[in-house]
RNA sequence: CGCGGGGUGGAGCAGUUGGCAGCUCGUCGGGCUCAUAACCCGAAGGUCGUAAGUUCGAGUCUUACCCCCGCAACCA
């Protein structure tokens, strides 16, 4: 019984945008593995929760007019209830800013520091004052700062530093001794080629410059940087360093990290070699997986293809959801949700194949059975009992198969697989023709065959699916000790004279058409009137301050090695000027030429891509569509540089 | 030559170490009636992005090129 914990993280989320599918899922395949590892007799510690410092959060927070305890209290409420409806059973929640961790963070960076791992030393970098920013050599237009083209300084910003380099080799000849470490191999391949082969930079692990976070012990005008505050909660969640560690002593190392493709390296550089300054064993695997994306294009909120994955679960159910994604996503690659597919599959998988097999089986019980299930004396036994029994018995190892090897998508592929299969059984068997005809005991084999198999199927099925493996057992009656795991190596177990109680459909089938969510659409549209972003005010001066022209575009080109950037000449009645614009994407040169635009026309010059920028257009949009500001010459011409009030 | 992923029947995808090109959905034809207009059987439909090469044989290996998508850069 010793040695079988498993401890199972998700990584914490950053509270600066909202939820969607594709958040959901990392979270979901984390629980899925998570509730089979419990199937499994498994002792589970399944971590999930959110990342609540940083200057990001100051700023979202201050924007909608809170503290950001406040803002980041609001966020895990949500996060909390939005995991709930999809059922996720996590046994701990960790949050940033929860005291424990602060508390143990403070004693790892000044153990670190002790051991020499962290050094007092300076952030030496290109400082441009205006800017109030740093950037590297390589940043540099011409030498001088990107964002206004002035003279950079080199400046030195006190900083602590986490010595990475130190762990390189240590970490390479780990990899190599641990294959089975990073996962996919096409990531870790990945990995290799960007960062070792540069070879590793110690790490900058504190600010000045911030004030939400956690303090550094011995030096409270620095705040702790993200990666020994984010990284560390995997240990501090257990309790590492605090008053209470059993759990820490019970569960780690963790048997596995799930995170997304983004954030990999970290995970497979700066975590290990943190564990390894502290003497710490590592974990047994690291997973990148891959993401969702909407119908073809990475998740943005913008385009309307985010949405609350809360409507879908409205329309559907969870376990609609949860099967989707779950079946839909190929091992470490990203997955295609789109709301066609989504109903497609729901109705064709879970009303056709699964909701339609329960149904039928338990109406044929009901009608020449009276509802009991009856064994049959003398089993026949013909070749397509025998195929069936044997699909339906190696089912459940199969299935350990894939799930050991986080290949839920294919885990599923083997379930169905056996549906499909006991679906084609009742035609090749032909129960009705068996009644008609009396052929009672044979009936019964058929039926009993019948009910085992959804029996093992349901059984299998809990760890993806929350509330259909239970209806199915109360439909057919499944006591306690046949829903378990290891219940589902042995055909035949379900018990003589068990009663079936037809219920409603698990699966109603979905109105096909993109109807069914777009009711929703609107009330999202409305949802967001409701939140005003509230905006400090300015004076009517400082309005005055910004000096708007008519402009007319003369010219467009494209910009060398830069995909955004358009050089345009703007004639501005007295002058024209040159400024450069991200429109690229937005719009071709001919649409452009000769409309006559707002131009900020006091905007301090900036060089981009080496080119100076005198000005700027006014434009309206975000990621994915912009749209220019553009005169409406309908009502009449103005001169090249009237001016805008 | 910044890094990486991908281009396979109408759609979405599988294709392990090179050996007759598969799956799901859709379409068409048939069967069945226990069931949620469901289920079962069969058929049509692909020169596997392009070109060249290695090989007895390439979706699978090599090279060149084209296109899409992320990241990075860049959006005053």
């Amino acid at each position: 019984m010793e040695n079988k914990k498993y401890y199972i993280t998700t990584p914490i989320y950053y509270p600066s945008g909202n939820f969607h599918v594709g958040t959901c899922y990392c979270t979901l395949m984390a629980d899925t593995i998570a509730r089979y590892k419990r199937l499994r007799g498994y002792d589970v510690f399944f971590m999930t929760g959110t990342d609540e410092h940083g200057q990001k959060i100051e700023e979202k927070a201050k924007l909608a007019n809170k503290t950001p305890k406040e803002y980041v209290d609001e966020f895990a409420t949500n996060v909390k209830e939005l995991w709930k409806i999809l059922g996720i059973s996590y046994d701990k929640y960790m949050r940033t800013t929860d005291e424990d961790h602060k508390l143990a963070v403070q004693k790892i960076f000044q153990k670190l520091y002790e051991k020499g791992d962290i050094y007092l030393g300076s952030y030496e970098g290109l400082y441009c004052t205006p800017c109030e920013s740093f950037w590297t050599e390589t940043q540099l237009v011409d030498g001088k700062c990107p964002d206004c083209g002035r003279e950079v300084k080199l400046v030195k910003e006190e900083s602590y530093f986490f010595r990475l380099s130190k762990y390189q080799k240590r970490l390479e000849e780990y990899y190599e001794e641990h294959p089975e470490f990073l996962e996919p191999i096409s990531r870790k391949n990945e990995m290799m080629k960007n960062f070792f082969e540069k070879g590793l930079d110690d790490l900058c692990v504190s600010r000045t410059s911030i004030k939400w976070g956690i303090q550094v012990p011995f030096d409270p005008k620095h705040v702790i940087y993200v990666w020994l505050d984010a990284l560390t909660n995997y240990i501090t969640g257990l309790g590492y360093l605090g008053e209470d560690d059993h759990c820490f002593k019970k569960y780690w190392p963790a048997d596995l990290h799930l995170v997304g493709k983004e954030i990999f390296r970290f995970h497979s550089i700066i975590w290990p070699a943190i564990l390894m300054a502290l003497d710490l064993p590592l974990p047994k695997k690291i997973f990148g997986h891959g993401w969702l994306v909407v119908d073809g294009k990475k998740i943005s909120k913008s385009f309307g293809n985010y949405k609350d994955p809360r409507i879908y679960i409205e329309k559907t159910s969870v376990d609609h959801l949860r099967y989707y994604l779950l079946r839909e996503v190929a091992f470490g690659q990203d997955g295609n949700f789109s709301e066609d597919l989504f109903i497609e599959k729901s109705n064709s998988d879970l009303s056709n194949n699964l909701g339609n097999l329960v149904s039928r089986v338990t109406a044929m019980v009901q009608k020449y059975n009276n509802g009991i299930i009856t064994k049959s004396k003398n089993p026949e036994m013909l070749d397509y009992d025998k195929d069936l029994i044997n699909s339906v018995s190696v089912l459940a190892s199969k299935v350990e198969g894939r799930m050991d090897q986080l290949e839920l998508n294919k885990a599923l592929d083997e379930i169905w697989e056996v549906i499909s299969k006991a679906n084609k059984y009742i035609d090749l068997s032909m129960p009705w023709i068996l009644a008609k005809e009396e052929k009672l005991e044979r009936l019964n084999e058929v039926l009993y065959n019948l009910i085992e198999t959804i029996r093992i199927i349901a059984v299998v099925l809990q760890p993806f699916m929350i509330d259909v493996p239970r209806k199915i057992f109360e439909q057919v009656g499944v006591e306690q000790d046949l829903q378990v795991w290891d219940s589902a190596y042995q055909f035949g177990l379900l018990k003589e004279g068990t009663k079936i109680t037809k219920g409603e459909n698990i699966f109603p089938r979905l109105e096909q058409g993109k109807e069914l969510f777009k009711v929703e659409e609107e009330k999202k549209v409305e949802e967001k009137k409701e939140e005003p972003i509230k905006e400090e005010y300015i004076t009517i001066d400082e309005l005055e301050k910004i000096k708007l022209k008519v402009g007319q575009i003369k010219s467009v080109e494209k910009v060398e090695k830069a995909d955004k950037l358009y050089k345009l000449s703007v004639d501005m009645g007295n002058e024209v000027r040159t400024i450069v614009s991200g429109l690229v994407k937005y719009y071709e040169p001919d649409e452009l030429l000769n409309k006559q635009v707002v131009v900020v026309a006091n905007l301090k010059p900036a060089k981009l891509r080496g080119i100076e920028s005198n000005g700027m257009l006014l434009a309206a949009g975000d990621d994915d569509i912009v749209k220019l500001l553009v005169l409406d010459n309908n009502a009449g011409t103005l001169e090249n540089g009237t001016n805008i009030h």
